[in-house]
DNA sequence: TCCGATATCTAACATGGCAAAGTAATATCC
DNA sequence: GGATATTACTTTGCCATGTTAGATATCGGA
């Protein structure tokens, strides 16, 4: 680990220029990334209600299906982590009186105060490992966020 | 959609040199990533289920023990993950003459077929997201790779 | 008015993490 | 040699979070 891309050894044919080297330990790599934050639960909040209570914090005043969309998960997962988050007292849920099949989520100042506090301790396991990293490393990092975010665009799907 | 949470405008404090707000984007994209890789089951394996099959034929023959390191989980992971692998033929598990607490784990033939076939079908979600990719995002995700390894190195715990 | 579409929730299930306890084999110490 | 500790793995039980299928209520147009 952390040796540079290999070359395309014999016989790596390539698909879209990427040889499937790459492909194969891009995929190990984000799949893993992504398992390690989830379980790094800063605070109480586990990955998924963190990313929630952010997603309404942009979106407020928000319907539940618009927040599954968001998120990229379905309807279900967003009432049940809703359901955790009002439990709590960090998210309020109201009729909607133009259509009351939906409802509008927003986030109380509690869920506003935890999310500012988040937000300054959100870094410790990702910035405490980015400092172990050269600074050639961090710089290609930072320089692939916007292709990693594209990525995960659910427009692009 | 793939917005991320630009939060603070002003007084954007950075800790190791990187901003709160890359930060962020980094975490949350990665997150979002894993789960979205994760839920992409190329055939009828789970992404788990893959990755421990891919690490078998690195280390192959391999304790269960050293698995679970390599795959950075726990030992009861490790043994359940096995077993649905053994059920399915994919794997061989066989007791170590030399030290009978552990056995020696490795891929049957049909793990081995298995594993060229998903290496051969497994860009499908990748490759065809890169695809939509500039170039130049391509180019920086690849060099990206090293530091997404060494990130998630369980060598740097 | 009625009926299909829409938005959400409930229920039931699967996966895959974990910690704690159990089991068996090996190593250590007197 | 035999008691005890350590090691390696498995089993068990729990939790979080994803899914799909079906129920329920509401909306909106023919």
């Amino acid at each position: 680990m952390g040796t540079l891309p290999r070359e395309p050894a014999a016989g790596d044919e390539s698909i879209s220029g990427i040889s499937q080297t790459d492909l194969t330990r891009l995929r190990m790599t984000l799949g893993r990334l992504g398992r390690v934050l989830r379980q790094q639960n800063d605070d109480g909040l586990s990955y998924a209600l963190v990313s929630l209570l952010f997603a309404i914090h942009r979106m407020q005043p928000v319907a539940a299906g618009d927040l599954a969309a968001s998120e990229g998960v379905s309807p279900p997962s967003v009432t049940r982590s809703l359901n955790r988050l009002i439990d709590i007292g960090l998210v309020l849920r109201l009729a909607d009186p133009s259509d009351r099949r939906t409802a509008v989520i927003s986030l109380t100042p509690a869920g506003e105060l935890e999310r500012q506090q988040i937000l300054r301790s959100r870094e410790n396991w990702l910035s405490e490992h980015l400092s172990r990293l050269g600074g050639d490393d961090v710089a290609a990092l930072l320089a692939a966020i916007p292709a990693l975010e594209q990525l995960c665009d659910p427009a692009l799907e």
